[in-house]
RNA sequence: GCCGCCUUAGCUCAAUUGGCAGAGCAACUGAUUUGUAAUCAGUAGGUUGCUGGUUCGAUUCCGGCAGGCGGCACCA
């Protein structure tokens, strides 16, 4: 047998270990290199080979390598579990970005994190054995005869076709494709995670497994490092940044839906100050529509027929009503208000919409998914060849206010789904085309989606990528011919005839609610200057001797709309000083005889210890600079 | 909604096997008047989430409910 490797021919040798090997030779290293072949995938080793017959193996440090590893520390650690609860069945055991997880049905058995240690240290044993992985292949029957106390596995046996490949590692086989690494003792720096639930299939109508997630790395420091990430995070969620800052809070009678505490309020109107001065400035008219509107609304929308479980309804004088849980109704209204040309258009609608909407007791999670939330919606008429300088005008905006946190992002494009949609399939074909081409031209990476449009639409979605390589998910721009149609919107084109247009929804910031709390692990609450709560504050050494002066410096930088705050309280500098870092104040400013003899103030900036005297007059210079450009400091 | 776990002072957490509920920080009061990450002392703070049950006795054991956490499912 022979394979092709870097564009030359290799023999390969059969079985050693269950691997299919190949010697290469590497003309520039002047040493032995071995490729392998496991199954289809060809993996390069970059290690000399040791003695004849010993698979010298150097894991490959890229993502298929990563996914190898983890691959085999899923096997791994089901091997483990497999001798320390016998019985246990199980489902499915993929790589994942970060590491693996398995599903696992154990019966009556509840496994809880307190397990671990004893599941990492069975995983250890067998790693020291450094047992091989040895791939087979059989046929389906064999498989089915091999699994037969497994009906999770056969059940997906089944579905399969051709020959199955297993892995053996010992006493334990598992059906899987590979490619795996040559044995046990390749894995030695992994950690189990976490615990949780998962449906068979994830489908909720199935039985749930104990799903465990873990990761392993090719070093300790790599793990290490990954860990530390992990504990980044943590410390940095908005639940608990939220609470010790002041910004936010919820409470037992409002599950889901959070309050903003007057910090946290400062926060969200500098943020929204400078989203009205940008919407201005692109063309939007804002509006507001009604918070509650009354059942027939929503019947003309299709949201009572179509998204009733997740509104709140009432009944007021024998008349049913439903809390908006979106604005587009409310924003039909108000386009069909008056009369418009085909020279109004695009004519922009936008609207800091406060919407509720009652999700699953389960999704809850911080500001990130709640059931009340402020859009920053814009609904859009355009005519059809107004659709792609309109989607460019829109991404234009979505780069100015992106670009201001810093926050890289790519595009998906979701396109018709297979069945259940409206529109001619003309509309469809041409607007994904358009919205394909706005994406190309816009220099962001973009993939993508099929089949995953909404009915009435393609879609584009916005991920942006965090301080802490966390993806989410805020701007989106969809294309809608269904509320148009549905409210009789039109506009009157060049020949004085009705032409129904073409709606653009968009957000920027998706929710602002959900939008503070990325931003506040995106800066680990350390927050530019632009957007902090308190910009400055002021600490006299001694309140009595620099207390005139403290107050000349407050008065001097509340005059050029500084938030700036004066700590004259009865305590040591050093105690103040604290109180200001850990409330992560960007400015701190140390008043005391020298400052106040030559009219100087000492600054401090957040997380730097470097102290530096400047004129009072610089300073409020300085620090508007840093407001105004929105910079960190 | 589903699986598992959790809920003790404003916050972070303690309390052998069921036996009068504690600490640090914060708050308040007094002293101290301070030069770059915590001055000292004192005071107050609780129907242990709610609700049934077992028990002489429940923060502790069992059930129900609510809220939260990790996921899953959901996100017309």
């Amino acid at each position: 047998m022979k394979i092709v490797y870097q564009g030359k021919e290799f023999e390969v040798e059969n079985g050693i270990n269950g691997f299919d090997l190949a010697k290469i030779v590497d003309p520039e290293k002047k040493n032995k290199a071995l490729a392998y072949k496991q199954g289809e995938k060809l993996f390069d080793m970059r290690e000399p080979l040791k003695e004849e017959g010993e698979c010298a193996f150097v894991m490959p440090e890229d993502p298929e390598g990563f996914e190898m590893l983890n691959h085999s520390c899923s096997h791994l650690m089901a091997q483990a579990l497999s001798h320390l609860y016998p019985g246990c069945l199980f489902g499915f055991g993929p790589a994942i970005e970060e590491g693996f997880y398995y599903d696992v049905d154990f019966g009556d058995k509840v496994i809880t994190d307190a397990d671990f240690p004893a599941i990492e240290q069975e995983m250890k044993k067998i790693s020291k054995a450094a047992i091989p992985y040895q791939r087979k292949e059989i046929s389906q029957d064999e498989a089915c005869e091999i699994f037969k106390d497994n009906h999770y596995k056969v059940e997906h046996i089944k579905e399969l076709e051709g020959v199955i490949s297993c892995y053996q590692q010992g006493d334990f086989i598992d059906l899987c494709r590979g490619p795996h690494v040559p044995n046990t003792s390749y894995l030695k720096h992994f950690k189990l995670l976490s615990v949780a639930g998962a449906y068979w299939r994830g489908d909720a109508n199935n039985k749930q497994l104990t799903r465990i997630y873990a990761t392993c790395y090719p070093s300790e420091e790599a793990l290490k490092e990954h860990l530390e990430i992990l504990e980044k995070r943590k410390a940095n969620d908005h639940r608990r940044l939220g609470k010790e800052l002041g910004l936010f809070m919820l409470s037992d009678y409002a599950p889901g839906m959070p309050f903003f505490l007057p910090k946290g309020m400062i926060l969200m109107n500098s943020l929204l100050e400078y989203w009205h001065k940008l919407h201005d400035a692109y063309g939007y008219m804002e509006i507001t529509t009604p918070t509650m509107m009354s059942r027939e609304l929503w019947e003309t929308s299709g949201h009572w027929d179509h998204y009733k479980e997740n509104m709140y309804t009432t009944k007021v004088d024998e008349r049913d009503f439903a809390i908006k849980p979106m604005n587009c109704p409310g924003a039909m209204l108000a386009y069909n208000n008056s009369i418009h040309s085909y020279k109004d258009l695009p004519y922009r609608q936008a609207e800091l919409g406060h919407v509720h909407r009652h999700e699953a007791s389960g999704a809850l999670n911080g500001l990130f998914r709640v059931r009340a939330f402020t859009q920053d919606d814009a609904h859009i008429m355009v005519r059809f060849d107004q659709i792609e300088e309109e989607v460019k005008n829109i991404m234009r905006l979505f780069d100015d206010v992106y670009s201001v946190f810093g926050l890289q992002y790519k595009i998906v494009l979701s396109t018709r789904p297979e069945s259940n949609y409206i529109g001619s399939e003309e509309f469809w074909e041409k607007s994904e085309k358009i919205l394909a081409e706005a994406c190309a031209d816009s220099g962001h990476e973009y993939q993508i989606n099929p089949g995953d449009g909404a009915f009435y639409g393609p879609k584009l979605d916005f991920k942006l990528r965090d301080s802490m390589g966390r993806t989410w998910q805020c701007g989106t721009i969809q294309l809608d011919v269904n509320l148009p149609h549905r409210f009789g919107c039109f506009y009157i084109d060049e020949k004085g005839e009705k032409v129904e247009p073409v709606m653009l929804h968009r957000v920027v910031f998706g929710s602002i609610e959900r939008f503070i709390g990325i931003l506040i692990e995106h800066y680990g609450g350390a927050f530019p200057t632009w957007l902090a709560p308190v910009q400055c504050v002021l600490l006299p050494v001694n309140a009595e001797a620099q207390g005139d002066y403290a107050q000349k410096v407050l008065e001097a930088l509340q005059k050029a709309d500084v938030r700036v705050k004066l700590d004259d309280s009865n305590e040591k500098l050093g105690y103040r000083l604290r109180n200001a870092q850990v409330s992560k104040i960007p400015f701190t400013l140390v008043l005391g005889d020298k400052e106040k003899e030559q009219g100087l103030v000492t600054y401090r900036i957040y997380g730097q210890k470097e102290q530096i005297s400047v004129p009072l007059e610089e300073f409020v210079k300085l620090i508007r600079k840093s407001i105004d450009e929105k910079a960190r400091y």
